[in-house]
DNA sequence: CGCACACTTGAACCCCCTCAACCCAAGTGG
DNA sequence: CCACTTGGGTTGAGGGGGTTCAAGTGTGCG
């Protein structure tokens, strides 16, 4: 992986950063208790990730896990005409490193600038086998994951084109529960190009769905990258399979 | 799970059936070793399960897991309308109970008769606090699912008809890796609607597809469940997108 | 201003689904 | 033994949902 080095950029080298991370709740080193901190913030250096830049390529011997404490990225998987899989978009807190076996099995890139922790595989083993909780910790993130990749298997399978844009409206508001909007305004970091790859369409399909969803008065869109849900209950029963 | 009480027919309660199991060593519990065998007995209850019968129902309490030691089940998720999606066949070995949160993600009905360990959820997890080495093997396992799960996503999301069943023609003849047969005979123990259920297709373009197959000299059908890879090149290079 | 890029909208096409008929093997019962 | 049923599988014809191709509309940024 020498071409990482090149793209990410390291700072906070060695100190004891993880004390002080606003991550750490969200993500799996909050099995960490104070006095194995330490420990964690030693196998673990900082770095950034421009957007657009790919840090994980498919294929490559995975020998760097990774855990975002910033931004946004996109995981896919690539056919050789250039087919593309959304597997998913890992945000804050999220941890890379799960679905691996010798190899990456998938690319990861930057869809907005990215603030990561990169461990090396050795060293995260190490530790792992010192801090039961964190293994713990990881094998319930595994499950969450494949319950997540289960329902888009579904999704993808046998779900019709506005089905999945409204599931993925849906989860999309879910994931977002920071604050408690009177409007359920959504940020969409991805572009329609993304979208389309996540849900198994085109760019056109996902267009034209929201369009439809517009005209509908389901949803708002007071910016491209920005939706605001109308109606709720419908897109809900639609996602589910209803209507 | 009442219900699972009426299905499943106990066996060897309370006796140390571990040291003798034959599938264990394909399954998680191959990382038990000799000493603790005995309490991993006596959290298990062996139990057979009839042919089409549903032994996990979505959306069920999560209180039990279960190993599978003889025969194959098929994990789905169901839309209200009917529309099914298999998310994985499970054969000998198989853990299931990984993909749980609160309760079951999935359902699962055996599609041959079945024969099954059954643990109970707390005891499991008791056992697992004094056993790391099965917690690290559950893990392991659950990677290994998740890889699994975002293939079978870009297979859902991005390939045609035709590469979808070149690729679980590959996929099923690589888990028969029994014995070496210079033939390549590939035992396919669920039905066509099965695998249009596996695949995100229907009955008729399976068998479009294997007609078509077989018309081109690619596999030979000595039985509907029984088929044999006549140019294996060529499936590869289609189940990879290429052509 | 003007270029690039993302997004939208329209029209034609095509892959796969739907619907329907038919085949075949395995029971089942008179 | 044969008539009948049942369930899985195959094959054909037609239709539709989503893609493809193409043109047009913003919109941010040098």
């Amino acid at each position: 992986m020498h071409r990482l080095k090149r793209i990410v950029s390291a700072s906070n080298q060695g100190i004891a950063h993880c004390v002080t991370c606003g991550a750490r709740q969200q993500s799996v080193c909050g099995a960490v208790e104070e006095p194995d901190l330490d420990r964690l913030a030693t196998i673990a250096t900082e770095h950034h990730v421009g957007k657009g830049q790919t840090f994980i390529e498919q294929g490559q011997p995975a020998t760097e896990f990774f855990n975002i404490t910033a931004g946004t990225a996109k995981l896919f998987k690539l056919l050789p005409d250039g087919r593309q899989q959304i597997i998913g978009f890992a945000g804050v807190g999220h941890f890379l490193g799960l679905a691996v076996s010798q190899d990456y099995a998938f690319s990861a890139e930057a869809i907005e600038p990215l603030q990561l922790c990169r461990f090396s595989r050795a060293k995260l083993r190490g530790l792992l086998d010192d801090l039961p909780m964190l293994e713990q910790r990881l094998l319930q993130t595994a499950c969450d994951e494949l319950v997540t990749a289960q329902e888009q298997m579904l999704l993808l399978g046998r779900k019709t084109a506005p089905e999945r844009v409204a599931s993925f409206l849906i989860a999309q508001d879910h994931g977002a529960t920071s604050c408690h909007d009177p409007v359920d305004r959504i940020a969409l970091p991805m572009t329609r190009a993304e979208i389309a790859d996540y849900l198994g369409l085109t760019i056109e399909t996902i267009s034209r769905m929201l369009s439809r969803f517009k005209a509908d008065k389901r949803i708002a869109t007071p910016s491209s990258h920005a939706i605001v849900i109308l109606d709720r209950a419908w897109l809900e029963a639609l996602a589910a399979g209803l209507n």
